[in-house]
DNA sequence: ATATTACATTTGTACATACAAATATTGTAA
DNA sequence: TTACAATATTTGTATGTACAAATGTAATAT
């Protein structure tokens, strides 16, 4: 469906508006069903996001403003986000023992088997939501993406 | 910047998830500045897209459920969002005489007033956001966008 | 050594969001 | 006409988010 009529949209739209619209919009109806999925494992985005960051590091710590830098979503309270990670003991957090300014984050085994459960999920919910584009096209989204962002 | 390198991924990522993460990625890197600009004006994203919503129907009322279709952020608190508006005199709510469950909202004067005063602003935001790709790229982009989502 | 500045995180507070339950109104069927 | 289901919105509660101020630590200059 056309941005214009999915939101049903009443005059003629520019075209810098339009594309902005529409990567919002789009970006929103690929995240719904996904966010609703992640719940029932008692996880938001955010909180997945950064336990993937966590399982990327390969055993090495990370601190929050690692965290935040490489957060899809950016914001300012990882503390509180970290704390419910830690509250459900999917990550461990203690003080870095060269700089005690710093706090080093490590996702703990069980935090590991739960995003090796959600693998599959995951795989199979994104092949799914890009499943009307073929390769070539999804080739060429990306690149006007990256180049969007340039 | 491709996407790995701005969310700094330690592996190889499939297409169908550098897709889904690179939509999400460059939908929050827009939506950002822009919600930094909305709030000089005491506006939320999301208010702002029902007080153009408003402004669409041209002195028709719209009822809750039809803000919240229409909607490129879909969130059950209509009610609460409507009420900041009111507040903030840009709305005005009222019983709808013929079905007195429903409630019509139309956009006030203010908020017409404060909607031109940012439509220049939003433009050129828009434009800036899209700057470095063609117009026949961006005509590209939103076909794929739509193609994706149908 | 002491003061100053920068850094890293936490906390307070206000606001936003999600979802279920509650309320109120309308339409329909017995 | 009463009861019941459907519709539209509001409210309660829990959780999430944003930003400024506070805290604690480290590095640098005086």
């Amino acid at each position: 469906m056309k941005i214009e009529e999915a939101i049903k949209a009443t005059g003629a739209m520019d075209l810098s508006a339009k594309t902005v619209i529409n990567i919002a919009y789009t970006s929103r109806s690929l995240e719904e069903p996904f966010q609703a999925m992640l719940k029932e494992y008692d996880l938001s985005a955010q909180q997945f996001n950064v336990l993937r960051i966590l399982r990327g590091q390969r055993g090495k710590p990370a601190n929050l403003s690692t965290l935040q830098e490489r957060m899809i979503d950016k914001n300012s309270n990882t503390t509180r986000l970290v704390d419910k990670l830690l509250k459900k003991g999917w990550v461990l957090r203690q003080v870095c023992e060269k700089n005690r300014r710093k706090i080093e984050i490590f996702i703990t085994e069980d935090g590991l088997q739960l995003l090796s459960t959600l693998d599959p999920i995951v795989t199979e919910s994104n092949k799914k939501s890009v499943s009307n584009l073929t390769n070539s096209e999804l080739e060429t989204l990306n690149n006007l993406l990256d180049k969007l962002r340039s």
